[in-house]
DNA sequence: GCGACAG
DNA sequence: ATCTTGTCGC
C-alpha cells in the first residue's frame, strides 16, 4: 500500500496549528440533534503510531448501525504530520485518517473518534475537527478525562455525569457497563450531546470501548504491522 | 516556574 | 500512543 505524505499545506509548527484550529472551530455546528440511533451506518475511526520508523496507520470502520456488523473497512498508511501535543491531536491524526475515509465507498454515517471533540481546551478536539472538515457528524468518546473535572458517575450503564470545563458542561463521564470506569463522550459536529450519549451505549453492549473503535483499533494496529514489514 | 495533559 | 508476560477471573 502506498504511503501517503504529509499534506502541503500543513501546519509545520503550534502557532499555525492553533490558527487552523481558531478559524475551523468558527464552522463548527452544534445546533443540529443528529441521526437518530440504530439507523444507517456508523464508522469507528483509531490511528496506531511507530514514531521510530515515522509510520502512522489509519482505519475506518463501516458497521451497521442496527446489527453492529461489519459493512466495509479500509486502512490508510502515512507519514506522522505532527508530534504529539495536548491540544493539538487533530494536526497528529487527521491526514492519514481522511486517506482512510476516502478510501471507503460505503456513507460512513455517524463518524466515532477515539479522543474529544468539544471538551477541549479551545473547544476544537479531534471530532469537531474531521466533523468540520467532512462535513459530517461526528462525536468523540476517550479513555480519559484530559484536564476535565467530573463526579464518578453510579455505578449502573447509562449513568453519567458532566464533565466540565471551568463549570460548563463540555462533555459527559458516561457509565457503559456497570462496575467499570466510565468512557468521557463529547460532541464533534452536528450533534446533541445526549445523542452522542445515546450512540455511545448502544456500541457498547458488551465492552466498555464502542465497538466501532475497538474494532478500528484492531485494523490500524494490523495495518501497521503489515507497514513495517 | 513546575506539573498535568485526548492519542 | 508505546515499551511488554503472565495471570487472575468470568
Amino acid at each position: 500500500m502506498a504511503i501517503i505524505g504529509v499534506p502541503a499545506d500543513w501546519p509545520a509548527d503550534e502557532a499555525a496549528a492553533l490558527a487552523v484550529q481558531h478559524a475551523l472551530r468558527g464552522r463548527l455546528v452544534l445546533d443540529e440533534d443528529g441521526p437518530p440511533v440504530g439507523e444507517g451506518h456508523v464508522t469507528g475511526l483509531d490511528v496506531a503510531y511507530d514514531d521510530a520508523r515515522d509510520l502512522v496507520a489509519a482505519a475506518a470502520v463501516v458497521l451497521d448501525a442496527g446489527t453492529l456488523e461489519v459493512v466495509e473497512e479500509a486502512t490508510a498508511v502515512g507519514r506522522v504530520s505532527f508530534p504529539y501535543v495536548p491540544g493539538l491531536l487533530a494536526f497528529r491524526e487527521i491526514p492519514t485518517v481522511l486517506a482512510a475515509l476516502d478510501a471507503l465507498t460505503a456513507d460512513p454515517g455517524l463518524l466515532v473518534c477515539d479522543g474529544y471533540g468539544l471538551a477541549h481546551p479551545r473547544r476544537f478536539g479531534l471530532a469537531g475537527h474531521l466533523g468540520v472538515l467532512t462535513g459530517r457528524v461526528s462525536i468523540g468518546v476517550a479513555k480519559n478525562p484530559f484536564t476535565f473535572s467530573y463526579e464518578q458517575p453510579g455505578g449502573e450503564r447509562g449513568d453519567f455525569t458532566p464533565l466540565l470545563a471551568q463549570g460548563e458542561e463540555v462533555g459527559r463521564a458516561l457509565r457503559t457497563r456497570r462496575g467499570v470506569k466510565p468512557v468521557f463522550v463529547s460532541v464533534g459536529h452536528r450533534i446533541s450531546l445526549a445523542n452522542a450519549c445515546a450512540h455511545t451505549l448502544a456500541l457498547t453492549p458488551r465492552y466498555r470501548i464502542p465497538e466501532t473503535t475497538r474494532r478500528a483499533d484492531a485494523l490500524c494496529r494490523r495495518a501497521l504491522a503489515e507497514a513495517r514489514g
